[in-house]
DNA sequence: TAAACGTATGCAAATATATTTATATGAAAA
DNA sequence: TTTTCATATAAATATATTTGCATACGTTTA
């Protein structure tokens, strides 16, 4: 029970909801994830740290960069977990927005060959002025 | 999104999750859920009133009584939900205790043929001067 | 080896949640 | 209608969680 309660802790928080959804589509880094949610870098390695003690995660490092995903060998508790949270939350509109900005960011990151924070910052505050000028 | 963080956070709690899966068995009312759990008449009204505000149940009066029970129609997000957790809960040794505390309290409550405080707290009494005698 | 960079973590402030105590409400009995 | 009892809620307090900031750690590059 207490772990129970442990693992629906972890999922009780829009931002790791976010991340474990975003997570659940394709392998990501920190800073791919800081681009994407426009958390803190702090706050997105926090979360993620969670979420893994939680077991949804495996974490690979690939040179500075560390590289998180959905863990291949899940319990069943938290396999159907996932498959449930993912069906509920896949007509969500701020759901929709992530994976479109998911997408956004691959496509910014292959244009430029790079995978940096100051390559995700500048993705954000493109972002802020496309948003600007539409309003 | 918002909505399912707040299911998430009403499930996120051993009190919430153990009268939830209680009253999964059978339909309670308030003095009953004390009995059982052991918790203070204002937890277990706020933690009620909380599954209840979260889609998990269905309440009603009987004269002083009022009685709760999961819904008889909730989404399907909330039964597949209740499900999964009533599954992975069902190994688990503090609830298995709780579903044994439930038999008793019903026959208990058979036996004096009263359905009051006074009654669950005689019972709450008794269960512990068992547990002294065997310790 | 030192500097630079991505990531993790300790600490403190802010915020939210849980729990207790006191009190209110609503129904039944006296 | 006053009292009693079950339940709900408000106010106060205790406890836990989140978050920002500073800093540490691990790896790469100069």
């Amino acid at each position: 029970m207490k772990n129970l309660v442990e693992i629906l802790k972890t999922l009780a928080d829009e931002n790791r909801l976010r991340m474990l959804m975003l997570l659940n589509e394709k392998e990501l880094c920190v800073c791919q994830l800081m681009g994407i949610t426009e958390l803190s870098q702090p706050m997105v390695s926090r979360n993620l740290s969670l979420l893994y003690r939680a077991g949804f995660l495996e974490e690979r490092r690939e040179g500075k960069l560390k590289f998180y995903r959905v863990g291949k060998n899940l319990s069943p508790l938290h396999k159907e977990m996932l498959r449930l949270l993912r069906k509920s939350i896949s007509e969500d509109e701020s759901f929709k927005k992530d994976l479109e900005t998911l997408q956004e960011c691959t496509e910014f990151q292959k244009l430029t060959g790079r995978c940096d924070m100051k390559t995700f910052k500048e993705f954000i505050n493109r972002k802020r002025q496309k948003l600007r000028r539409v309003v």
